[in-house]
DNA sequence: CCGCGCAAGATTGTATAGAATCGACCCGTG
DNA sequence: CACGGGTCGATTCTATACAATCTTGCGCGG
């Protein structure tokens, strides 16, 4: 799982490459295998991919279209730091979107698919602690479903792609932060998400726009602070490995 | 200046395709030279730009995380539809970000820039309507100026990291548009823009984050309203055109 | 000792060729 | 006539080779 895994040959479909690339330098940068300001060499990642550079660009292009890298002609790519702090503005960023998409999907989402999500949530939410570790696939799966409703019905296609992209950077820290939950056999967040999430799917069903906008802002907000939390945690996991790996100190002399 | 240009080397310096090439299909893509939901060829593009077809994909895939064209694995690059209602959607995503930012800039901007700006509309503003066609580029630059400080003191490198990707699309729309004025030698727009730009640097010195806010997004629907008759009159000015300019009779034998 | 130029290595950017995939058409069969 | 399988052309995707660019370090002259 290392930035040195042995170069595995990478075997997935043909034309899904670029995209594979992409979600593991992803996740590379969340859990700081790779630390901000350090230089991504495409012949490096071709090696460790097993694949010719040219995927590993076009997989760089798209990391700098998400925003987190940044590339310079003819100087390569440097990856953004992604702290703490970055994850709050983030957020932020989300924050706004999600409030405008969810004060627009109102009345608007179908009342079986609201009630299929509140069945789903209260599921979560009646399961021993002893036995969510196993549906933590399900909880993604809801948490996918109802922001996919949002989006999908707030009738504004261009806010939706945009929540779409973004939704690829929140799925990264999901995971991250549930890794560090496992670490602790500790699944509280997912019940915490459940009953926000049934807090905005209620609003929905009860047509209130300033509540859902409400219930959402709090929802981003508290995914925030424990996805800020996690990352600390990892970050300090990783610190003293960090020191070793800094390899481009640029007059170290 | 048309889509079949001849194919012209496409001089430019080593490391800067990608980025021209971006650039030169961005404006196909407002100008209404290349209409919704058309097949981009990576083999018509690279002929038609004078470069082999490998920074054509490159270009696509940046385009796409532009957010200007969708990607599908295998299937090839289709343009995503840019109607008037779509300069609407992506315009109320722009006011979502952009009164996020401004409420987060108050007070952070320096007294001075923002005495720099107001001088610059208030002359924009003085201007005899016969003149302005020579100070449409002074415009460009305070526009710019007044939403770089803004995102720039917004405290949110990512927002303002988002706010710029946006703004390619938006300078995108203002070109076109003033085009468009330029033809009816008509320069109202320059005039109402630079009288809501001073409303938001005047709550900005006043430190009036609602008010900032509400005169961001006067500023942002009122360009809405702007840009999308702009680009319903082009789309009708290339009505009778873009007939005889498919060419993609998919079985033209 | 310091600044400057310059050449070699490393890295990125581009071109070209071939492999993998998709879509459409054709044809034989029930 | 409807329908499933196979083939062919078109297009995307990947690999490899080559060119342009940047960095680094050395040597030379001041």
């Amino acid at each position: 799982m290392a930035v040195s895994d042995p170069p595995g040959p990478l075997k997935c479909d043909h034309g899904l490459r670029r995209q594979t690339i992409v979600a593991s330098l992803l996740a590379d940068v969340f859990q700081g295998r790779v630390t901000a300001g350090e230089h991504l060499v495409t012949r490096q990642l071709a090696s460790r991919f097993g694949v010719s550079h040219t995927p590993i660009r076009e997989a760089l292009i798209a990391l700098a279209g998400i925003g987190i890298i940044d590339l310079e002609p003819n100087r390569g790519a440097v990856v953004r730091r992604v702290t703490a702090r970055d994850v709050r503005e983030i957020c932020q960023v989300r924050r706004a979107l999600e409030c405008e998409a969810v004060r627009h999907a109102c009345g608007r989402i179908e009342p079986s698919a609201l009630d299929d999500l509140t069945g789903g949530f209260r599921r979560q939410l009646t399961l021993p602690s002893s036995e969510r570790a196993e549906f933590v696939e399900q909880a993604r799966a809801l948490d996918d479903q109802l922001h996919d409703a949002i989006a999908g019905s707030s009738g504004n296609t261009f806010l939706a792609a945009e929540l779409g992209r973004l939704k690829i950077l929140f799925r990264a820290f999901r995971d991250v932060s549930w890794e560090v939950d496992a670490g602790h056999n500790d699944y509280q967040r997912l019940a915490d998400e459940s009953s926000e999430h049934l807090a905005i799917v209620a609003a929905l069903a009860a047509g209130d726009r300033r509540a859902a906008s409400r219930a959402m802002s709090r929802h981003i907000m508290g995914g925030a602070t424990y996805w800020s939390r996690a990352l600390r945690q990892t970050a300090s996991m990783l610190g003293n490995r960090t020191a070793s790996t800094v390899r481009r100190g640029e007059g170290l002399s």
